[in-house]
DNA sequence: CATTTCGTGAGAACCGATTATCACTCGTGG
DNA sequence: CCACGAGTGATAATCGGTTCTCACGAAATG
């Protein structure tokens, strides 16, 4: 049977506090804050047993690792930061819903789709180039 | 100054007769069918520089290595077979259109975005799991 | 035709992401 | 409280994709 680990708890409230999915890189970097001597394969490890218990389900970007996000949050997407490459997860209600079971011109049965915008963030705004 | 090659033109060939992007080792595949000898490091040279011309795009899917296909086709998004992994061009129009330039709440600025569908294509879907 | 240089082809090398290894530690059942 | 097995941390190994290296072949120039 799985322990409950002082990282694995770590690793979940990173992912919950988070602006958006996470690589697990960021989940390090972040968890090192509240558990200065987390390893790295720790990180993967945990998410990947959180994965599997279906407490964290994994977001794939175009050019960009593995993200890892809490399960539960229903059908969203996701905006990439250009400039920091920062990803926000989006509330907005998704424009491309109604296309889900369609069959599209040429025998295409649409069984899922990935939506990901892309542009700056609030913070690289104004920022210098 | 640039040579125009047999490889060149086979690599753009197979792009422009193609169903939809293909990486680097499609192209290589594909084009091994005009010109057999034709190397891996050459169709990644060609579509470098042809990228570089401007003749072809750089495509990049969620979970793929990077695709290509020939310039000029405007906007469109693309669709991946999960069973047979083969990436469609999609010539409907898009859903999403409306939100380039807009800034989303939260002060995202959209510049861009990226869609894709997945699902089997028309020979995958009757075959078996 | 000789030259010069760019492009080619094969394989080695590289890269970032991820997984495996292994000695050590800590959580948990007894 | 103790023993033991699961979990950890550091590092090496691996993996798919891509780029580099280098000797050879082929296109433009005089």
């Amino acid at each position: 049977m799985s322990r409950r680990t002082v990282q694995q708890a770590a690793i979940l409230d990173v992912l919950e506090s988070a602006e958006g999915p996470l690589s697990a890189q960021e989940v390090h970097d972040r968890a090192r804050e509240l558990h200065p001597t987390i390893g790295l394969a720790t990180v993967y490890r945990n998410l990947a047993r959180l994965e599997g218990d279906g407490a964290v389900v994994a977001v794939h970007l175009p050019q960009d690792a593995t993200r890892y996000e809490p399960a539960g949050r229903g059908h969203h997407h996701h905006f990439r930061c250009v400039k920091c490459d920062t990803v926000y997860e989006l509330d907005a209600g998704c424009p491309v819903a109604m296309l889900e079971g369609a069959t599209l011109p040429g025998g295409l049965t649409v069984m899922g789709h990935e939506l990901v915008f892309f542009g700056h963030c609030a913070g690289c705004n104004g920022a210098a180039a």
